[in-house]
DNA sequence: AACTAATTCATACGAACGTATGAATTAGGC
DNA sequence: GCCTAATTCATACGTTCGTATGAATTAGTT
């Protein structure tokens, strides 16, 4: 009889497939696990694994979403909040990249596995988690979206959405390469980590299209162009 | 019989396979992709496929390597003319980054599904490819960190390298969504489009890593140079 | 204890997988 | 035209794939 609180030492079918197919799927992808790997790794048995969930894709799609609701709702009280402490002043880009980056950076801190499948899988989802991946993030998107609008009341629109995208791919290649990154383990580079991808992905949005590089005004944490 | 100099429409064997190759494992990756479907799709016979290649991995591995290599030779090319052109002077760290990225998306223009292809190998190469990456790589990334450290002398190398991989995830993350990106097939767009690129990367190696270096936390030394 | 619902189990199905084999066909040098 | 090597072809092997099935077991309620 499955107990109703479960401890992590004694997951429940369900949750034992789950952390398995995390952390299978992140490192050989959807189609390079099949679900006997997943139940054999999982103590599972295989019948167990499709009656729980239905099908592979099913799998698939919760093992995805039972972190990437969470990581979503934490962006958009993260932004909320800043917006409220703000009162009424526009937000700084720098703090507007730390409440959408935060989340996922420390959930996979602590779901060590997750910062690879969670990255995988934004990069270039399966198809049929583009529906599914569509409908979280479409309203966190939009927020975000918003934000920057008046953060950056001189940019045009596509120029902050191509910006912002670029600033994705940084933070999901950042996200691949932290499981070799030995300093991961430890607590006291997490900080600065999160910082220097702040900073590289506010300065890249803040650059300015108009200007020359070499007449480029200093950026609001730039003391000296390195330039000659 | 096959002529040696094959024209496009008549392409031989091998490089019907290569092409399909290219389409086919650009979109649903190696575990996607059977070699039936490779070899019904190029129409070759399933047989002739493992002739001329020996494996499916092997045939991965030279469908990767088919354009990579070209590009990587452009990429230090461009490198070594900007650095002749400037007669000493260092460059400044615009011109190194579009010594880097152009020929990559140049060759995504040139060859619609390279883009994504390229792209998701080097996010994440499924593990055979890894050596072969790596050595054709490897001369590349000591050029283009050598170039970076004397354009960014106030930069610690550590810093180099977390941003120079933070910068191709802005790349890779622009090539897998570049075939979405209606302009891309408007040619007037490409310059403009890579100068943003560039100014986006740029702009992020360039900014302020902190206000007092002495006070900056150490961070963690990365084992490997980042990919491309 | 008895009954029902939920879950686990062993097993099986057809399809697709990568690869190997040897015969048939074609090409190129003589 | 002949011979040899290169290529193409049909076919088959053993494995693994995702899923379905129905019996066995366990849990929860009465």
């Amino acid at each position: 009889m499955r107990t109703k609180i479960e401890s992590k030492q004694d997951a429940g079918t369900v949750d034992r497939l789950l952390d398995v197919a995390e952390k299978l799927f992140a490192e050989h992808g959807f189609d390079g696990v099949g679900m006997r790997q997943l139940a054999d790794e999982a103590k599972v048995n295989l019948g167990a694994a499709t009656y729980h969930f239905g099908s592979k894709e099913a799998l698939f799609i919760e093992t995805f979403m039972r972190r990437f609701r969470p990581v979503n709702a934490a962006r958009l009280r993260l932004l909320r909040e800043a917006e409220a402490g703000a009162g009424g002043k526009r937000l700084p880009v720098e703090k507007i990249v730390e409440c959408m980056i935060r989340p996922p950076f420390e959930s996979g801190l602590e779901h060590p596995a997750f910062h690879l499948f969670l990255a995988r899988n934004l990069f270039k989802p399966p198809p049929f988690l583009d529906a599914a991946i569509h409908q979280e993030l479409a309203p966190n998107v939009e927020a975000f979206l918003q934000a920057l609008r008046r953060a950056l009341p001189e940019l045009p629109e596509d120029l902050i959405h191509l910006r912002m995208m670029l600033g994705m791919g940084a933070l999901l290649m950042f996200s691949v390469r932290a499981g070799e990154i030995p300093g991961m383990k430890n607590q006291k580079t997490h900080e600065p980590l999160l910082r220097e991808m702040v900073r590289f992905i506010a300065a890249g949005l803040q650059s300015n299209p108009a200007l020359d590089p070499d007449k480029r005004p200093p950026l609001p944490v730039f003391p000296k162009p390195p330039r000659t």
